[in-house]
DNA sequence: AACAGTTCTTGAAACAGTTTCACAACTCGC
DNA sequence: GCGAGTTGTGAAACTGTTTCAAGAACTGTT
């Protein structure tokens, strides 16, 4: 087992320098700090932390993503909510900045003495997700739908509750759907775009580029599709929106405008909390359970930890359903 | 200093069997478990994980509240973004689950590995908190305010907004004030309810206990209020919710049953986010910036822990402001 | 140049806590 | 009684961290 002592060795250093390194603690040149990151990386060294008296798992933020919005805020929370009952606490890590230099997202991870990870990524970074897996690590991608199909990941499917929803506007007379979607195209958002498209090819409506609008997934990004729309001959009847804030910034500025809904223009946003009840009106969604996917995740990862016996990568999607309230009606004629 | 060894000896065991002890690892006898945790306890023994490679900082839930609100939700956003900068990871930990038998706080957070500890605690567990800072641990009280003055902590003061927002209402001629609280009476609320009979006091308006009215802080007890409110004769006039999910649930209620806001009943509410903005009408709010308020607690912390030497504890109250928006109108004659 | 006073770097040794391994002390079932 | 398994235990080996003293490399001053 390569240990503290072998790198030394190998480094033609002592152990308290390739300790000062790997902690990096002041007062190392330049010298032997390359010296012990190049022996570092030549043996694959990694601590022997695992043996902590604390059983952690860790949710890390690759890129991209961060803590700070409303779905991860309730993935974080059904998270904690699946680790009860193990005996894991929940560390939260960023890879951008607790990764040191030349340390592979294992090796951070098993220095910080995570049991298991739960990937918080775009595709920008799913190189790392990889390698991470690759290396042996129970890991499990959350939240998003990676390509390669060995990795473990629990994500939501919004595409079939997608297509209904733009089939219960087709069904209202709508002719002319927008769809305000992320500037962003990561798998959730292009799921959402791709039900929109397998519903209009189904009943073979002619769509147009200038029906898909994109802008940021918040209030301002709202705001935006509204505008593109008013200003769009003919007008069109309705828009999707898939996501939540853009929705409700949306709602905001056809109010604003004089744009009533469902009147004027039919909704359907995007809900992965509570938010479709607050709003006036009460809004026709396709929703999420977003503390039950955080549930799920932990769950799977748990069971990853268990099996240290190779199984086969699972991949798993919760589905989103759709549900009318009061945002959406008959086109007019 | 005591160490494991010291714990052996004392309790007339080996390091092996102490370690397994602190553990919970399988394979000891009820008879040296017992001699092992006596020795523990008498000696105050905490275990050296302070000095690990990684430094953590933790969140700690001790009872009663829990990640699941959107103000927990918005203040572990602010914590995270917090400890930016510093080197430090953020653990979340539940006292009542990862707590062995036995073990005092202190301990628990020791063995984790935290270097400095939030907590988030109801007044019901304010005795764990005066604990951990008797025994020198570096901790912050986050999101309420504790009476022991020996503890750090960051709150928010709604006392002076809330009397401002009272203060509007009297300004506006309504004289019946109801107000909608929560059923526990935590800091937080309680303080929203003196700003509420300052307000009353200093204009000399008399007031009943009948219009304070408690129900629970979600939107079914803000469906309560409005309920509650419609009942009474003469009618009050206007209602302060101090709970942001109550003023959701009482806008919808007092839809529901015909009560125009603003032009029959004025309403306040109480938002620690962005939730005044998305509501019809747009919401006048006492409001709080929660994820400032996480950051804030994040930087005290780090500052606590940095200052080993003792310096005397800090109480830091960020202010609440008052926002008027369209819910509240003048009393009508 | 010479020199005293710093500040940097460094390795040896001590340290804390975990885990392995062998062994003694019990159980069973016969 | 007697093998075969199970359980509990401590000695020793092991991992990574930290302390301490000492040498190396600067710095400014004569």
């Amino acid at each position: 087992m390569v240990n503290i002592r072998a790198i030394a060795r190998e480094a033609g250093v002592s152990i308290s320098t390739v300790s000062r390194v790997l902690n990096n603690a002041p007062g190392v040149s330049e010298v032997a700090r390359d010296a012990v990151l190049t022996a570092v990386n030549r043996t694959g060294y990694v601590p022997e932390v695992g043996r902590r008296s604390t059983s952690n798992v860790a949710l890390v933020y690759t890129a991209g993503a961060s803590l700070d919005s409303p779905f991860d805020a309730a993935l974080v929370n059904g998270i904690y909510a699946g680790l009860d009952g193990s005996d894991a606490d929940l560390l939260i890590l960023d890879a951008r900045r607790s990764r040191q230099p030349s340390e592979t997202l294992t090796q951070m991870l098993m220095r910080k003495g995570a049991q298991g990870a739960l990937l918080r990524t775009t595709t920008a970074s799913q190189a790392l997700c990889e390698e991470v897996v690759a290396e042996g690590f129970a890991a499990v991608v959350v939240g998003s739908r990676p390509d390669d199909p060995k990795l473990n990941c629990i994500y939501s499917d919004s595409r079939p509750a997608s297509r209904e929803a733009v089939e219960h506007l087709l069904g209202l007379g709508h002719k002319r759907i927008a769809i305000g979607t992320h500037i962003v195209e990561d798998s959730d958002h292009a799921d959402r775009l791709a039900g929109y498209h397998d519903a209009l090819a189904a009943r073979e409506v002619t769509t147009s580029e200038e029906l898909v609008i994109r802008a940021t997934a918040d209030r301002a990004g709202g705001v935006q599709v509204v505008r593109r729309i008013a200003g769009m001959t003919p007008r069109p009847t309705a828009v999707y929106l898939t996501d939540p804030l853009m929705a409700v910034g949306a709602l905001e500025e056809a109010r604003r405008v004089g744009i009533r809904v469902p009147q004027d223009l039919s909704l359907i946003g995007f809900d992965d909390g509570e938010l479709r009840h607050s709003l006036v009106p009460h809004l026709t969604a396709v929703c999420q359970d977003t503390v039950a996917l955080g549930r799920a995740a932990s769950e799977l990862l748990l069971e990853v930890i268990a099996k240290t016996n190779r199984t086969k990568p699972k991949r798993s999607a919760r589905r989103c359903w759709f549900e009318i309230h009061d945002s959406t009606a008959p086109a007019r004629k």
